[in-house]
RNA sequence: UCCCCGGUAGCUCAACGGUAGAGCAUGUGACUGUUAAUCACAGGGUUGAUGGUUCGAAUCCAUCCCGGGGAGCCA
């Protein structure tokens, strides 16, 4: 082995590496193509940047016909030698073997899973330990990389504090959907009350435990002391859904601002939402390219765009007229009162305004009982952002500060305000109006790149019959 | 969970009641500073599973399993 250093195939194709220096890359091999000139052409990548770098081997080399005319896609191999600049067109510089040692053979080409070709998404999904390996989802981790770092930088620059709020939670009420049950009891003999249902008292946390659906209930009490405040992590729903847009268990980010209203939050979703975008598309050029070429020819116009132009802002009884005017038949019909349906969502962002739109103040009764109720009586300050192409890509609102309120709203609703009894001193030890909005993170990355399926924008996705890997 | 659609070679698909095929991939050879190279030849299949109808089923029917699209729930 030579003391090349070692250098990322990123760093040598974007020319930070002097022609003639000496590097080593380490890296799979993507195709291997032989010329009888007497070289062969390896592209090796190693996932630093969409595109391989080309390895020019000569059979000169000790291994040339026993191992380097061998190499098929997927051997992992650390290459040595200078860095020249390419004579041939599709790349502008690559690398003059001196030596190629081969650390991995893939034991089987012909059955090896990836092959460099299209293959289905769907497909991928089988081998999912393995389509790390493909263009696709090198691009989509790059991607999802690229948007967790910039999460992190906007809130630190505007002053956030990173709350690490609990994946395991007693509170069964958290009002976001069904609920993971965590337990240690054993299932088949559980420990019985003498009326006969299951003794919790008896399990790991003494009472019943879930998995979270959200941290925004526990973010808040940091916000109520640290002013402004974000989560970002995985989140659990027991849902049965079996669609396009939907996780067992996905990322979310949650801000909770102190002395913030509704407009305000609105103003912080999309501030924060084109900032991100903004980073990626300056940092990710090439895998939005491969989005662009290969999955959805509009996303980089849709993302530019949507940093561009300022969103819509309409409030629930506007859009509802809106829809009411529509000339359009609708599956379900429309009445103030009643959730929106994906159609008139659909409508709404994708035929009408044509850019994403903030809907704000619903009417209560369709609202979680957190939300902060407006002096109309009908309506709570919640607002959703909808996205064209995935609807509700954000929902968020001003939580009621007022003791009063919210206990009014936990009765009306049928909850039981002991259960909610930390929640509840947050507004009686020095309450302040509050907001914040929660974020589906690989909503955002479908967005993003046009992917058809969320189920490719989260390395192992959860959904329901899936969890193999 | 409901409604549609689909499961055929390693992958992408064709054949839609009568002997199961192509492209890519793989192997061999030819050719070439090549770019998902090209050309020739070769190997490769209990047609998702189990029953049924039929002289005969990949094809028709039933049930189940798996995948996809749409809906609901939501992020």
């Amino acid at each position: 082995m030579s003391d090349y250093p070692v250098a990322r195939v990123a760093d040598v194709l974007a020319g930070k590496v002097p022609p003639g220096s000496k590097v080593t890359i380490q890296g799979w091999v993507r195709t291997r193509r032989d010329s009888k000139a007497g070289v062969s052409f390896i592209h090796v990548s190693d996932g630093s940047c969409f595109d391989p770098l080309q390895v020019v081997a000569p059979n000169t080399l000790e291994n040339y016909a026993k191992e380097v005319q061998h190499l098929s896609s997927g051997c992992s191999v650390v290459c040595t030698g200078a860095v020249t600049p390419s004579p041939a067109q599709g790349q502008s510089v690559e690398v003059q073997a001196e030596s190629v040692r081969v650390l991995g053979w893939v034991e089987d080409p012909l059955t090896y899973p990836i092959q460099p070709k299209k293959s289905s998404y769907e497909y991928l999904r089988e081998v999912a330990h393995l389509r790390s390996r493909t263009n696709s989802f090198g691009a989509v981790a790059r991607v999802r990389h690229c948007l967790s770092m910039a999460v992190h930088r906007y809130f630190h620059e505007h002053g956030f504090l990173w709350i690490h709020t609990p994946i395991v939670t007693a509170s069964d009420c958290e009002g976001a959907g069904a609920m993971f049950k965590v337990s240690t009891l054993d299932l088949a003999n559980p420990p019985r009350t003498p009326e006969g249902k299951i003794d919790f008292t008896q399990d790991f946390f003494g009472k019943q435990a879930y998995l979270t659906v959200s941290g925004q209930l526990n973010v808040e009490t940091y916000c109520m002391a640290l002013s402004k405040v974000y989560t970002f992590g995985p989140t659990f729903r027991a849902e049965n859904s079996n669609t396009a847009r939907h996780l067992a268990e996905f990322w979310m980010i949650e801000p909770e601002v102190a002395f913030n209203d509704l407009t305000a939050d609105a103003d912080l979703a999309e501030d924060f939402l084109k900032y991100i975008f903004k980073a990626l598309l300056n940092e990710r050029g090439d895998d939005l390219k491969f989005f662009a070429d290969r999955v959805d020819k509009t996303c980089i116009e849709r993302v530019q765009k949507f940093v561009e132009s300022s969103f819509e802002r309409v409030s629930y009884t506007e859009a509802i007229a809106i829809l009411d005017k529509a000339p359009k038949k609708f599956e379900f019909p429309v009445k103030w009162g009643v959730d929106m349906q994906s159609e008139h969502e659909r409508y709404l962002t994708e035929e009408y305004f044509k850019k994403p739109v903030v809907v704000m103040n619903y009417p209560k009764e369709i609202k979680a009982f957190y939300m902060r109720q407006n002096d109309d009586g009908k309506t709570v300050a919640a607002m959703d952002v909808l996205a064209p192409g995935i609807g509700e890509i954000i929902g968020g609102s001003q939580r009621e500060e007022r003791l009063e309120l919210l206990d009014r709203r936990l009765v009306e609703m049928g909850l039981d305000p002991k259960h909610y009894w930390w929640y509840r001193d947050l507004r009686r030890y020095g309450t302040v109006p509050h907001a914040g909005f929660g974020l589906g993170f690989e909503r955002t990355i479908i967005y993003a790149t046009g992917l058809g399926n969320i189920r490719d924008a989260i390395p192992f996705p959860r959904t329901p019959g899936n969890a193999e890997f």
